[in-house]
Formats: C-alpha cells, structure tokens, sequence
DNA sequence: TCACTAATGCAACATTGTAGCATTTCAGCG
DNA sequence: CGCTGAAATGCTACAATGTTGCATTAGTGA
C-alpha cells in the first residue's frame, strides 16, 4: 500500500520539478495542501494539516518550504487580521470580494456584494495578480457599543 | 522652564478628559505624537520619539495606553506589510491612494495617481473611515529577475 | 551504488505583543 | 493643602510568530 497522496501531488510535482528544485515530501504535501484550499492558510493551518496527513516536518522547514514556494511563485503570501502570514496557491477567491476592517474590535466582515474594480491603469512593469479592496471603520456592534458607552 | 510641550498637547488633554481617561504624561504625549504625524506609527516609532521627548516609558505601557486610545476612537489601528500594527490619529492621508503590495519581495509601493472608490454602498450599520485598494502581484524589479532565472 | 549539495532538523535567538501583580500617581474631597 | 481610592504604570515573566547558524539527511545525476 502506497503511501497517503494528495489529489493534486501528481501536478504539484511537476510544478516543483519545473522550478528546479528539489522534489521532497514536505514540498509536495504543502503545495497539495495549499492547492487542496479554497482559502488562504496560516502556517499554523498548515502544519496542523501535515501533522494529520502524518507528514512529519519541522517548524523552521515549513517556514522555509514556504518562502521558497512564494520566491517560485507558486504561492503568495499575504498579511492577515493577526500578525500572521497567510499563504495560498495563487488562485483563490478570497481577494474577489471586498472586506470591512474594524479597527475598534479588529473584526474582518467579507462583503461578497462589493469586488473591487480590477481594471484600473496600473504604471508599467506591474503585474497585478489580484485587487484588495479593505474597508476601515466601525463595525455595526461596535457602533452600538459606543452609543451605549455615551 | 517648563517641560517641553508638543503643540497639540493642549487639545489632546481636552480630548482624553472628554473621554473620561485620566490626564498622564504617556496619553499627552501619545496622543500628541499621533497627531502631530503625517502617517501611520509603528508601536517602535512611537517609543523612539518618546526617547527623544526624554518622556519614560515602559513597553508594556505604550501597547496599553494605544489600546485605550484605539477603544476610546482617538486613534486608529491598521496592519501594517510587517506583521506589527500601526496607529495614526484618525485623518491621515495614508489611505487616500492606492498601494501595489508585491508578493515576491514583500515591498510596497504607493501608487498616487489611483485612488479607491469610497462612494459603494456598505450593508447597514457599518461606518467606513477609509478605503484601502491594495494590488497585488509581481513588483518591475522582481518581473525583471523572474525573467533573467529563466 | 556513489558523491555532491540542496533540503532538513535542531537549538538558540529576535521581534511583537500579553498577563499578573505590586507600586505609583491622578483627581476628587474634606 | 494633604488624604484616599481607583486608574494607570512598571516590572517580570510568558506567548506567538518568525529567523539564523550549523550539523545531518536525503534527492539527483553520474
């Protein structure tokens, strides 16, 4: 019996082998994680993914396996609520809608009615992959909360 | 002689008081601070131009005196490219424009000529201060080098 | 199978932020 | 003004997230 695979390894190999490197479990498992996902994870995520995927792994290697992931291009970072770094596999859809931010609790509400207008101008040379459009303010509860407050 | 004053100490006294926040040296200059920059502080910036204004302080007392700040809405928090916060007084012109955050190297750059549509309707109850429109992909330099490994 | 080196694993460290608790200081009052 | 109680501070220790250095392991090509 073969060892547990992923849908997607058989592509995330040849990704890998593509960029030249090196074709390890750890890479593998990850990129199929990040690929298997609808939405950006944490490392934290991750590892929990591993770990049930039996996959065992260090902390630094996956920080590691990560940027070398995002420094190939095939996934992206970005910087979530928390101070944490998420990671996904470059086409997700969390980007698609807008969000509201409040600042006063730190809450982040998706606003799947409002996506951001992709087809503005960019200066030469930038290559935008996707348009996050972030709204700050206050949230209806904190809103409310205040009003009490007064 | 008296203690060095921050021109907008005097109104930031009036602000705290409305509040019902005691009156104390790391609030004035604080919030003083605050108000006198153009944009957004990290909690480090803060504490360095504490130093300069010879106000002591101790770390833990500047992440409470900005949490209370933030709660009491006489400052804002937002997320900075790290994964530190940022504070700034309110009206700050750091939103105002479009940024290009890229994926590769991490860096951001404002972009000025663009700027977010603050006119959407939001859903009831929400109050936005500010529109963030962030793009994200592949920055000139980074395209540049991605091409030259291949 | 062998050798080379990319990738990993480990330990220690750095940065950013929080929790608990004793001490200080602000603000109201006699 | 000098007390007094509670708010604010300062200290120590801790938690979460990420990085650096270096010895060891394990893919890959020959």
């Amino acid at each position: 019996m073969p060892a547990p695979t992923l849908p997607s390894e058989q592509s995330a190999a040849a990704l890998i082998a593509a960029c030249g490197g090196r074709i390890t479990r750890t890479r593998l498992a990850v990129l199929g994680i990040l690929r298997d996902s609808a939405h950006s994870l944490s490392h934290d995520d991750i590892a929990a993914q591993l770990l049930a995927l039996d996959v065992h792994h260090d902390r630094v290697t996956l920080y590691r396996t990560l940027d070398w992931l995002v420094e190939q291009g095939l996934a992206h970072r970005v910087s979530g609520p928390d101070r944490a770094w998420r990671f996904n596999s470059g086409r997700d859809n969390a980007g698609a809608h807008a969000h509201f931010h409040c600042d006063r609790c730190g809450h982040i509400v998706c606003l799947e009615s409002i996506r951001p207008d992709e087809s503005l101008a960019l200066p030469a040379g930038y290559r935008p992959e996707r348009a996050e459009l972030v709204f700050h303010g206050t949230c209806p509860d904190c809103g409310r909360r205040r009003a009490e407050d007064a």
